[in-house]
DNA sequence: CGAGAAATACTCGAAGTGAGAAGGACACGG
DNA sequence: CCGTGTCCTTCTCACTTCGAGTATTTCTCG
């Protein structure tokens, strides 16, 4: 930077550009008893007061993006920041001039991913904060948040084909049968076991062998299976197609 | 909306909220002379005056973000809104607190791509315009820039693979060597000419023929082409992969 | 006219895919 | 404690796709 810019800097003023606020929303998904569950608030005041919203607000004046993405599913729901295993990544942006009636709002969309995440505590803005399962959604959703959610649930599809993404809605350890269910609940299809299972294993970086068992078998019978972690893969290659693939092509 | 909304309307004060200015930044490729350009601009005002910087701007009170992209490319460069092929779309959202000296800004990246541009003429905002080969930038580049322009050119790289989105660099109608030089182009290492003929061809929709050659053979011999022309395609299926997918994978 | 270059087609072995089936290990209900 | 059904895991087989190399033909250039 030079002299210049700092002449400039001391004579500006910001007030001087069109009011706009920015705000972030997140997607956030969870698997609860086998069906994919996004986190909604109900809002707690105007505009659009008892809507069910996604969980968002303004960014703060010294705030990141993420920072405050994090902030805000904290805040509103009480699902912890620190989650050890959460992830956080930027959908996209929404600036319709007339998306929010209080004034121009364009806001970031981010979306999240966690495995067996608690039931959600309403936070100050919020009137009520729960999973709801994606198959059983209240309508209308606030605002634009219908839009983002489907855009969410695209992204959140896709990215399970090319990146180890799966291992993120399960534990620390966990089965071949229980990464299976992931792709099975997101992706709304049966797979096929065994070719499932050859095409995890093929994929190098994707799932590393600890070594030990399930205690049990199935809670309706089969043999204990044998635990897995994630590995250090960031990008699954070959990837892992959905078989509804070509039919969407077009 | 409900009448609570209209009270709570009627008292709202935006000046609330912290001042934060939004703008876009467009990143906008071609191919010229078989190397990758960007379209960069000369600051004609601090901050920065006279560094290089992706073309971009506030965006106006009333006015769509997708729009704003296109109003900037148009008014800074001269590159026509109305290209006929252009191409835009939504790359990322930028908003690290310190990233402009002003004040707070938050930048929506978009991402363009346009076969043969013409020289660009440097708008009201800009000092100069102009098409600037990849593998030779001027350096540093304003701001962020240079991470959004790499954030852009990783995007462009992968999109080839799944997207009809090479048939935007050339022409109407197209060989399809011209279409495998876009790929070299963009990927950076050459392809195997005889597999690729024959994975474009096998892909449904990606290109259908118009039955004509081209006048003449290749400026260095070779006998005349076929022509064709983009197919309906939205998503290639089976994807063309980078060859150097592989190393690139943790 | 000859040499080199390029568009297109063809071949071969390696690798990956979908569908099906087999072999055990296990839970659960009689 | 035994039979039945579940289901994890491994194989097989036919088919497709892929990378690499080669062949053929047609063109431009000198």
């Amino acid at each position: 930077m030079t002299n210049d810019d700092d002449d400039f800097l001391a004579g500006y003023d910001p007030r001087a550009f069109p009011p706009v606020a920015v705000t972030v929303d997140v997607v956030a998904f969870t698997i609860r008893d086998g069906r994919l569950h996004v986190l909604l608030v109900r809002r707690a005041a105007p505009p659009q007061q008892d809507a069910w919203a996604l969980p968002g607000g303004f960014v703060g004046e010294w705030e990141d993006l993420p920072t405050a993405a994090a902030r805000e599913l904290a805040e509103e729901t009480g699902v912890a920041t620190a989650h050890r295993r959460l992830h956080l990544e930027q959908l996209a942006t929404y600036g319709t001039p007339d998306r929010d009636p209080r004034m121009r709002i364009v806001s970031v969309a981010y979306l999240a991913f966690a495995p067996h995440l608690p039931d959600p505590v309403a936070g100050s803005d919020a009137r009520a904060a729960a999973w709801m399962p994606m198959d059983d959604l209240p309508t209308p959703l606030a605002f634009d948040h219908a839009t983002i959610l489907a855009d969410g649930l695209d992204r959140a599809r896709s990215k399970l084909e090319y990146s180890p993404l799966a291992t993120r809605f399960v534990g620390e350890e966990f089965t071949i049968a229980e990464l299976r269910a992931v792709y099975e609940t997101v992706w709304g299809e049966p797979l096929h076991a065994g070719n499932f299972h050859r095409k995890v294993l093929s994929v190098p970086g994707f799932v590393e062998s600890t070594g030990a068992t399930t205690e049990r078998g199935g809670a309706r019978g089969g043999p204990r299976a044998k635990l897995y972690r994630a590995g250090d893969a960031q990008l699954l290659h070959p990837a892992l197609l959905m078989p509804s693939r070509e039919d969407t092509v077009r």
